[in-house]
DNA sequence: AAACTAGCCAACCGCGACAAG
DNA sequence: GCTTGTCGCGGTTGGCTAGTT
């Protein structure tokens, strides 16, 4: 037995909202408020959903929200939020004054998402690509390994060539004076060679990855609890190295170890159980500014999250594997 | 100029949570 | 404790617009 839908189908209206209508849902709603949705649009003389009516008054009506651009701080806020509730927009938006959970969620999926892919970085899990293919080749039995990387590579494809292609672009518009040379003129002029040419290169790291044992922790390959991020950055040097040091901030891509908030407890694995983490949601982001002031840990504020102090890759190269940084 | 594509955003859908009876 | 009604949330879709071919 199915649901009951929350109105009759045939009476209501669907689609755009007219001006029109948005007069009469606000001025009912400013005269009585938005209690009993159901009873809304029957009283204000609208042939809309209940629903609907809300949905126009709490994405787009209401007195006191943005609409306008977001601003770095706002991305800023929400990359954090994201990497500690995951999907939890209302949560998100609760935290950005004016903005909806709809706006968080349709920014965050246009927008965001991509430059964090841009940056090598997997949205999901806030882990640069480069620990996720580590992962795999730890906490797995070799033989599962190269069946699981060959999948992986289909999954991370894109992001990868997104990282090592387009995107270096974008990293030379924002950092004017970073020492590039030619290599731009390079990169464009070849730019679709390089890019099969550059999956090869990633099947081949991947490989050597599963392949070469020494690269691998020394006692259990596949324990996850005796691969450290350590053990990441080595077992994963077929991708750029400098990358699994990664971290949201000015030294996001030094090579200083494992900084990401992610490994910092709050999960365990590829996916983020978010039940406990939304109660400690305030106290893990205090925790966070806290050690922020000490110069160290956690995710940074102010404009941080998208500096371009980052690493290119010279495509032009015959190694992949060669920064300019 | 037309056709096509990609990006963006408003709106919809279905489900779960919760409160009232 | 169960049923019913309502609300809120997250995922998805559809249409508009701008850019590209």
């Amino acid at each position: 037995m199915g649901r009951i839908p929350c109105c009759e189908k045939d009476n209501v209206k669907r689609g755009q909202w007219t001006p029109e209508e948005d007069n009469k849902l606000s001025s009912y709603i400013a005269q009585h408020g938005t209690r009993n949705w159901r009873l809304i649009p029957k009283n204000a003389g609208l042939q809309r959903c209940g629903k609907s009516c809300r949905l126009r008054w709490t994405n787009y009506l209401r007195p006191d929200l943005k609409h306008g651009q977001f601003s770095d701080a706002e991305e800023q806020t929400i990359v954090k939020l994201h990497s500690v509730v995951g999907n939890r927009w209302s949560l998100i938006a609760a935290q950005l004054p004016g903005r909806t959970d709809n706006d968080v969620k349709n920014h965050w999926n246009t927008k965001l998402k991509k430059k964090l892919s841009g940056m090598g970085i997997d949205p999901v899990t806030h882990k640069p690509f480069s620990h996720l293919m580590a992962e795999i080749a730890t906490t797995l039995a070799p033989p599962q390994v190269a069946h699981l990387a060959e999948a992986a590579l289909g999954c991370f494809k894109d992001e990868m060539l997104h990282l090592l292609t387009k995107k270096r672009i974008d990293f030379q518009i924002q950092q004017p004076n970073a020492a590039l040379g030619n290599t731009t003129a390079t990169y464009i002029n070849s730019k679709q060679d390089e890019k099969d040419d550059t999956i090869e290169k990633i099947k081949l790291g991947l490989s050597r990855a599963i392949q070469e044992p020494e690269m691998l922790p020394s006692n259990k390959p596949w324990d996850s609890t005796g691969a450290t991020s350590a053990n990441f950055a080595g077992a994963c040097s077929a991708f750029p190295a400098s990358m699994t040091g990664y971290q949201y901030g000015p030294s996001s891509f030094g090579n200083d170890g494992d900084r990401s908030p992610w490994s910092q407890s709050m999960c365990t694995g590829s996916t983020c159980t978010a039940g406990d983490q939304q109660v400690r949601l305030h106290e893990k982001l205090e925790e966070e500014n806290g050690e922020d002031s000490e110069g160290g840990k956690g995710i940074r504020n102010g404009s941080s999250i998208f500096s371009s102090d980052c690493v290119l890759w010279d495509l032009s190269s015959d190694d992949l594997m060669n920064p300019i940084v």
